[in-house]
DNA sequence: CACTTGATGTCCT
DNA sequence: GGACATCAAGTGT
């Protein structure tokens, strides 16, 4: 494939999260692991939103935790989840609205032998980026990565852009484990090995 | 200050 | 298909 990667620009994240999601799809997120570079295309990602949105951290307004997610697009959201997990967004829409899109699975592109030294656990190259935890674990994200600008070439961590995928290849569904807002298909995703199994969200209303 | 619960992964049956 | 590990943020007392 003769994707073209290029930095994305504040603009092009400067939108709803719902948005951002498919164009998000197909791109590269590359980020510099203590054994040197691992790249990974994005094949599933899932929108939140704030206030309006009961799945959201940002729900309940604004706090430590969730404080990245209000600033201005192009930076990343790490958090701590299960005690042993992390997760990582896209921030986006424009400073003071929150609004984020979480990257749920990948495949690796770049440095595949690295994600597998970081990721012994993994048994296939799908494996390695399916699902949000495992795609943070292989690109070696954790809460010192929270607040990156991943539009700058320099930084620890990058965002490369792709041409738009298709609209048709892209399926959409309710959110992984989430119970709230499921009339809201905002997870999406191309077909790929790596997209990760669908489980419904626990009890709530 | 105590209590509850996750935007999950792994291993077990 | 299901149990369970493991802890910080968020919420309430």
């Amino acid at each position: 494939m003769t994707t073209t990667r290029r930095q994305f620009t504040e603009e092009e994240l400067a939108v709803d999260p719902v948005d951002a999601a498919k164009l998000l799809l197909g791109c590269v997120l590359e980020a510099d692991t203590p054994d040197g570079p691992v790249g990974v295309r994005l094949v599933e990602v899932e929108a939140y939103r704030g206030g309006d949105d009961p799945a959201s951290h940002c729900y309940r307004g604004r706090t430590s935790r969730n404080d990245v997610m209000f600033g201005p697009p192009g930076f990343l959201y790490v958090y701590f989840v299960y005690g042993m997990h992390y997760c990582a967004n896209i921030v986006c829409l424009t400073d003071g609205v929150p609004g984020a899109v979480l990257v749920r699975a990948g495949e690796v592109v770049t440095g595949l032998d690295i994600a597998h030294k970081l990721r012994p656990s993994a048994r296939s190259d799908a494996e390695l980026a399916k699902g949000p935890a495992r795609l943070t674990s292989t690109l070696s994200l954790t809460r010192e990565d929270n607040g990156v600008n991943l539009l700058r070439p320099d930084s620890p961590v990058r965002l490369l852009a792709s041409d738009p995928v298709p609209l048709e290849t892209i399926h959409a569904g309710p959110r992984v484990g989430v119970a709230t807002a499921m009339d809201r298909p905002w997870r999406f995703w191309i077909d790929s090995p790596a997209v990760s199994t669908y489980r419904r969200g626990g009890k709530r209303r």
